[in-house]
DNA sequence: CCCTTTTTGTTGCAAAAACAACAAAAGTTC
DNA sequence: GAACTTTTGTTGTTTTTGCAACAAAAAGGG
């Protein structure tokens, strides 16, 4: 089967044999499919019934408010779940959408069966709930370095808080980012032209240099 | 015992003969400290080892950045934890700062054994897991509706959407929230007398009323 | 009740960001 | 490689926010 073979790429299911990835993939009603750039995984306001997986490629969780503006709230990985905790706190419905920033492949499974246990006794299932447990956790830290990204004052100190944090996520001050600049205004929620200027005079002073989609940060912010 | 008591009146331990909690409060090795307004709980880059609990009181979640700026990131009240993504994400210290809000009384546990399934085997450990996982999944959503504030383009559209979450969560368009206007500003990332401007103009306007802590929207944004 | 501290509202000014419109550059498609 | 689409950078104008300083109001403490 295909979604074995691309379940077994994955860290979270590393510890498992195949015989019980087997199993769980059938408990759980595994459902894989493939989407294109810009497509629509889940809508926003939809039915909470399903946790979604990331096999392959990126998707944005996306947030349409009441006046039409669209923000990207995070970026999905392979390995990165989306709607687990609407599934734990029992919401529901999906307050954003999953939208596929690029060639995907995304898993989706009943969500009543991840969250309660199994009758069918499956040996991984115990080991999967520590990993879920670590999984939110780890979204819950991520959500708050964004946080912490949107608190600063004005968009030289955004983009520079975001890109000392991928920096640091890298293990290096040359890194890739998984968004263009249009995207990147939309994650830190500031104009598209305002950050365009102020990313050109971070360059030309010297600060960073970036091309694309990758950054290079030269001289770092040395207080503390 | 007085932990006991204060533990009883949590929805957490609802469920808990007092046998079983006694027992677990042991195994847990539950400390209870009483603390006063702006009191550190727990500073900022310490060590991560324990879990805290708010029994009574609330206490903000604060984060200093590199330029000495404090932004209050949550605010958290009875029955509400601090430090359990970090024990499940395995990180060794906390990236923010606990400060009681008011005169407030914390349980702490030993984070290892919170997380680990206990060799006494604990009755309602079980079941605890289960609770700590919706614990999670509620705070990053909480969270996430957080970003959704810090992302609305002016000050303005930012308090209204902080409102308008407190409205529904308290089901009225009357309602209470914890932060005086000093740390509402702190909440939204905005400068104290710009948002003052912003309030006092949205009363005017009679779109929202408000007295100390207490709020009235009177005009729902009615769109979408 | 007086004194002190904290909170809140106000104002003028400077700085920054939003907005709009456009042009150049890069990427796609056929 | 020509035509089209998307992304990016630029500029000028308007609006908003940040900042600083101050005064009034409220809260807290002997």
């Amino acid at each position: 089967m295909e979604i074995l073979r691309e379940l077994k790429k994955l860290a979270l299911f590393k510890g498992c044999p195949d015989q019980d990835l087997t199993r769980m993939t059938n408990c759980f009603k595994a459902e894989i499919t493939s989407y294109g750039k810009g497509e629509v995984i889940i809508n926003q306001s939809s039915d909470a019934g399903r946790v979604y997986l990331i096999l392959k490629g990126e998707a944005n969780v996306e947030h349409e408010d009441m006046f039409g503006n669209i923000a990207i709230i995070l970026n999905l990985k392979a390995g990165d779940f989306f709607g687990l905790e609407e599934a734990y706190a029992d919401k529901s419905t999906y307050k954003d959408a999953l939208v596929s920033a690029e060639k995907s492949v995304v898993a989706s499974f009943d969500r009543a069966k991840i969250i309660s246990p199994c009758s069918n006794n499956c040996p991984c299932h115990q080991l999967l709930a520590k990993d879920m447990m670590k999984m939110i956790s780890a979204r819950s830290l991520a959500l708050t370095d964004k946080i912490k990204h949107l608190s600063q004052r004005g968009i030289k100190d955004k983009v520079l808080s975001y890109l000392e944090t991928q920096s640091r996520i890298a293990s290096s001050s040359y890194f890739e980012i998984p968004f263009n600049k249009t995207e990147l205004a939309s994650y830190l929620a500031v104009e598209r032209s305002a950050l365009s200027t102020v990313l050109g005079k971070l360059k030309r002073e010297g600060v960073i240099d970036f091309d694309k989609k990758r950054y290079h940060i030269k001289i770092k912010n040395q207080e503390e």
